[in-house]
DNA sequence: AACCATAGACAGACTTGTCTGTTTTTTATT
DNA sequence: AATAAAAAACAGACAAGTCTGTCTATGGTT
């Protein structure tokens, strides 16, 4: 499997803005890293923005996969709509973790940057979704409305976590909000 | 009560730091709307760094009162726990909500910035202090393992209610949420 | 020879922060 | 109350550096 120059510009990047944000990695830092020319960069990506949107939506891939494989390793029922939730214990642990890559692009740009919102935006609503998915799948009993308002706050408890546990730089948000899911499951 | 040049500084870059974001505003575009000299804000901050700082504490403050009067508004007990997060909607209603100051500028300063980190921290104590007081007072009940816990979730409830509505545009995280509360609370 | 990718110069537009010198406002003393 | 002294704010040029994105020229591979 070969990685393509094209890959390997958007790992970098990837890596950089996420590890020390959009605005402070430049495109020189970029180029230096991945060590490739500047012209080579942008024959693949006509501007930074491009290259945030190919970032963000990178990140959310990875994520997603992470998850799905996470989650279908944990027995079917509630314990596995926890662990959409319990996924965040390790991934904190991994010492990647830098908070939500879309929480912090979004607060880097200016309001009116659609395109890089519209990614932004993309990405959680195909979070939403699977969690959405795994609800239905596990907690077939209740109503369509029931399980898009458990979805739904397991997507705010999670986000929440994410959030808060980076600001604070502590893993107790991601543990009390996993308390507060097993509450409302009971 | 006259308005000090300094408040008129704070007040302004905290608008414009608060609306467009600390990197996107530059030292410039504050002394051009706030009608003074580059000298004169120099000489009241040393660095723009200083005046994030001012920023930040200047916002926090004015929350902290906020939610403080808000609160002392409603009656005793549930009701006033919940008003935390009922703070919330008329904020994202009102056109000046942003977000949270804290974590969009934790998004923008470099990882090794300590002093606006220590900031930011402080803020978020007082605000979970603050909470935590309006548990002691209104669940008296409660052991003070329970007190504390119970002040983290709303703290968390409503940190994440803040981030997500932002996020998303719209009002339902933090109508969520109150739900959230509601049904912990019974 | 044709084609890439490289290195890096360069333009143009930004940034923060310093400095000079003038003007206004406030405070203190007579 | 009038005058002198001190403090504060003014305008704006300027340095030194950042950034993105374009362009030229060199080198290596097929």
């Amino acid at each position: 499997m070969k990685v393509t120059t094209k890959d390997l510009i958007v790992q970098t990047a990837s890596d950089l803005f996420y590890k020390n944000g959009y605005n402070l990695t430049g495109i020189n830092e970029i180029i230096a890293t991945a060590g490739i020319a500047k012209a080579t960069l942008y024959s693949h990506f006509k501007s930074k923005e491009d290259l945030c949107v190919a970032y963000l939506h990178s990140k959310d891939e990875a994520l997603l996969e992470a998850i799905r494989e996470f989650c279908s390793n944990k027995s079917a029922g509630d314990t596995r709509l926890i662990a959409v939730l319990e996924f965040l214990v390790q991934f904190f642990k991994s010492g990647d973790f830098n908070g939500c890559w879309c929480i912090r692009t979004f607060s880097e740009i200016p309001r009116d940057n659609k395109i890089i919102k519209a990614q932004i935006k993309k990405g959680k609503t195909k979070l939403l979704n699977y969690i959405k998915l795994l609800v239905k799948e596990n907690k077939p009993k209740l109503t369509k409305k029931q399980q898009i308002q458990l979805a739904n706050r397991i997507y705010l408890l999670y986000e929440g976590a994410v959030s808060e546990s980076h600001l604070q730089n502590e893993s107790w948000p991601i543990q009390e909000n996993i308390e507060i899911l097993k509450e409302l499951l009971d």
